[in-house]
DNA sequence: TACTTATGTAAGTATGCACTTACTATCAAG
DNA sequence: CTTGATAGTAAGTGCATACTTACATAAGTA
């Protein structure tokens, strides 16, 4: 995990920025390499292809969300607060299309990797998060997927919905966390 | 609305097969075809574009949905058990792609504009079925955009995290709805 | 000064895609 | 038995895209 250079910094915002407004498909090489302001064949000097920058890009996505998922605070409510405007930023940056990305690009397999493996790895450390909150008798037990569901499938269906329309719902996070709360506490 | 004839049935359906696994740009006409069982000619004879042929196949998914949710049975339990099932069905067929082709697609008016209406459509029903469970005194007050993300989003969340991992966690409805109604309940 | 490294410009290649055109085959209805 | 509708085959057009090659330039370093 060396440093990034400028460029290469500049090439991945770009990247995860048209990712976001585009897909996967959608994102042309020509223009994630004018928004970031260097030539085309910069992008290709330095990453190669454009499955490699852009798998690239998936992996540096989200340190920080994990950095905060991997250690709870022992306040749920804030813990959960912090978490959701996290991923609520993310999600904005073209987060979500992870998903949809490993569809729209399963012919690519270096990317198909990267994007499982960053997508698992996430899952993994939340999954302890909330085992940790079930082990200290805040949660009630049973499948953490479940509660994976329930506290991020909103954000994801509002980030989806604000996608899509233009005058979507919007989510607003504290009835959110209240709810989840009241569902899921023990 | 006229009847489909047999070979615009056919290819609705795997468009929106394709679209599901490969997402707008990545489901080719030739494929459409190719699945359908007739020649990609055939496609344009009758449907002009690729963009009318998907914002048609869009316009025509999930009217077994609305059906339900703008009917609601005075069970709650019984009518979020049926919403869930029916919903998941169409997310399996790439229902949940809807929303991202809104953004990967945005270059096509015409299919965004499909898109959006189709989804507009939608919450509106659904909004107005929770709204008479809110009614009723059965779901708490408030912003029924909430409820929305609360019961949806879990569901759209595990159809994307299927669609991106190979062992992927599941959803278990009943927990879904049991965390749901917990969470939400007057 | 000479060499290296990072970038740029410009041109081009190969491929895949949406969509078109021209012609043929089948078949049901009048 | 002709006509009209619906389908097919085959070939091709034009364009956008990922990626390449060749050459030039500027800055830093030995």
């Amino acid at each position: 995990m060396h440093l990034l250079s400028s460029t290469e910094a500049r090439l991945i915002e770009a990247a995860l920025d048209l990712l976001g407004e585009r897909g996967y498909k959608g994102a042309t090489t020509r223009e994630i390499a004018a928004r970031a302001g260097v030539a085309e064949v910069t992008l290709f000097r330095r990453f190669g292809s454009k499955a490699r920058l852009l798998a690239e890009a998936v992996r540096r996505a989200g340190a920080a969300f994990k950095e905060v998922a991997a250690h709870p605070s022992g306040d749920l409510r804030a813990d959960l607060r912090t978490l959701a405007e996290l991923y609520r930023g993310q999600l904005q940056r073209g987060g979500a299309l992870v998903f949809v990305m490993a569809s729209e690009a399963a012919r690519e397999p270096e990317l198909r990797r990267a994007l499982g493996e960053a997508l698992a790895g996430r899952l993994v450390t939340v999954a302890g998060f909330f085992k940790y909150y079930q082990a200290a008798g805040e949660l009630r037990g049973g499948e953490t997927a479940a509660l994976i569901h329930a506290f991020f499938g909103p954000l994801i269906a509002a980030s989806l919905f604000g996608v899509a329309l233009e005058r979507a719902p919007a989510l607003d996070l504290e009835a959110h966390i209240e709810g989840f709360l009241r569902g899921w506490s023990a």
